[in-house]
DNA sequence: CTTTTGACAGCGT
DNA sequence: CACGCTGCCAAAA
């Protein structure tokens, strides 16, 4: 799907987190870090602003800290949510090391065009405030 | 424009 | 293994 960037949809931060959230399938999570870099922009806590954000049903607490735990209040739930997707647990924390998602190769084009489509609505933004 | 802040990461103690 | 300090990158004030 390598549509032109004019015909892509403006994708902000964000969405493309949200959108990277929901890819992440049951009992597997992706550190924040690890969404800033597939995304190849931004970085943690970027990624964190933008799932504070979180709109509809995007599964948070697939997107962790890089030490497997969650952070404040949200800790709780998440455990909870954990427990219920049979999320690979050590120490009441997530065991990154076996739950960490490894995109499939369909799955990494999903990411690519996320990542692309960031990547288009970043320049065009730029143009649009350079244009006087 | 500068400063502050944050759902972080990494390394040191 | 648990804290603490520093580094990073953008958005908000």
């Amino acid at each position: 799907m390598d549509l032109p960037a004019h015909q892509l949809p403006h994708l902000e931060y964000a969405e493309a987190v949200h959108g990277l959230a929901r890819a992440i399938p049951s009992g597997r999570v992706l550190s924040y870090g690890d969404v800033a870099e597939l995304l190849g922009s931004g970085g943690p806590r970027q990624v964190g602003r933008a799932m504070q954000q979180g709109p509809d049903g995007t599964p948070w607490w697939r997107v962790i800290r890089a030490d497997g735990g969650m952070t404040g209040f949200l800790a709780a739930e998440a455990a909870d949510h954990w427990e219920l997707e049979q999320t690979p647990m050590r120490r009441g924390k997530v065991d990154m090391a076996r739950a960490r998602w490894h995109p499939a190769a369909g799955e990494w084009e999903f990411i690519e065009q996320l990542a692309r489509q960031l990547a288009s609505a970043k320049l065009s933004e730029e143009n649009d405030g350079m244009i006087p």
